[in-house]
DNA sequence: CGGAGGCCTTGACGCAGATCAAGAAGAGGC
DNA sequence: GCCTCTTCTTGATCTGCGTCAAGGCCTCCG
């Protein structure tokens, strides 16, 4: 157990992968020195805890590789994921002390921190990370409002096609692809991660990714490796209207 | 029915019921002065709809009094509430120009709006106005997710109860009560609009009130008129901590 | 090589909530 | 007053998904 090992690592805005999506992106010249200074980078292990829900916070920041989970859960332990961190999304809010949420690591991870005090104050001289941070915000709760319709009106099935076709589109988008050829990826998440992404059990999230495998829908490489021999397809079994995706 | 029927009010800002807690709470002198030349109001009856999801928008602007629902709906007709808007709260999205959702009054409603282009240009020269809806959206956010547990995991009748404790928390800041006493307030919703908000059906919802109201845990007079002698008993039906309530 | 522990799949069964259906309770309108 | 329309309640039945249980397939480690 390497539990609370987080290891620091250097790299130049210049060259950072995130520089022009993360909450950084309208920065430049001075302000994005400024920021350069106050940064730091923690590295965290697939499966490691990063923040517990009502934990003092002392910092925000920008993931920069890895993906993390956001998520609550109840005292009987029914857990819910809220949010899928991918690199440039941001964690923590500023102006608020206690962290609402759990956040844990699914892969090996990076981030780019800020002291939170720092952080705040610059965030008010310096309108461009606001106005960044209020766009990407924006797009959250769209995402987070998407959410709700999927947990709340749609079965099982189109549950799972959902899933997959956000994690495709976003695939598909990072890596630069067109979407008419068939879409290859990995899943980043577990079948019991998925479960609580979607509201369902595990068995459940595994019954209906075999159903979907055998009406060809998808075609399965051991357990994680994806196709999707026909994304309009897909998009039907998710209940969407096969043009208009608002994800990111 | 006068459907298209939108008649103007006015009013000056300074005496405005949601000054404080709207879009333009931290504007003062100039800041305010600007903005008043701009909006204007707006009002809608109940059971008209404002906005039609995928609608060109040419405005922006705050609920002054009324409620009214956000909602997405599916081509099978399914739908599902994303949101309530109340007194204070913001409609419309700056730098988008097409609606993502529905919006109906489901009381009587009286906006306060401003044209798109000219709120944006101000928005870029007034930072207190992007401060405050950066805060406003980040609460919304937070509320979204906290609705996500609600649909993902709970029971329906934990939903109902998570809904009926919103709500009369809600009217309890609004009206500045204490929360020891017995909570009166009336349903803002019908039970159809609950359903819709919870991911159930009516019939569910009908049932579970039913049963709640059979085991004491509300009373009820006519339909909508409810009681609830025993707040902390109602949190715990709704699977909360009976401390912390974390949305608004 | 074999055993242990994660992760995943599949089957059998039960139940919460959906669906279908009938009718009650109000609120207008004439 | 009665009629109509909307909203709500309640009952009967059905079904999708949860629950419980068993076992398969990895990878890691001795």
């Amino acid at each position: 157990m390497l539990n609370e090992r987080s290891l620091t690592v250097q790299q130049d805005c210049s060259e950072c992968p995130i520089r022009h999506r993360a909450v950084c992106a309208r920065c430049e010249g001075e302000e994005l020195d400024r920021l350069e200074e106050i940064k730091y980078y923690r590295k965290f292990e697939a499966g490691q805890m990063l923040i517990w829900s009502g934990d003092r916070m002392d910092f925000v920041g920008s993931v920069v590789s890895g993906i993390a989970t956001l998520s609550q859960t109840m005292e009987d332990g029914r857990t819910q994921m809220v949010g899928l961190l991918l690199p440039s999304d941001f964690v923590g809010r500023p102006g608020r002390s206690t962290a609402a949420y759990d956040v844990v690591a699914t892969t090996d991870l990076v981030m780019c921190c800020f002291r939170k005090t720092p952080f705040e104050e610059m965030m008010v001289r310096t309108p461009h990370i606001a106005q960044r941070l209020l766009e990407m915000t924006l797009d959250e709760l769209d995402a987070a409002r998407e959410w709700m319709l999927v947990l709340g009106r749609k079965t099982a099935r189109e549950k799972i096609a959902s899933l997959l076709s956000i994690i495709a589109r976003r695939d598909a988008t990072l890596n630069l692809r067109t979407t008419d050829g068939p879409l290859v990826f990995d899943l980043p998440l577990t079948r019991e991660a998925m479960a609580d992404y979607l509201g369902l059990t595990l068995e459940t999230v595994s019954r209906q990714i075999s159903a979907l495998k055998k009406d060809k829908v998808i075609l399965l490489e051991g357990k994680r490796r994806v196709t999707v021999p026909d994304m309009g397809r897909l998009m039907e079994e998710a209940g969407d209207d096969s043009d208009g995706g608002l994800l990111v």
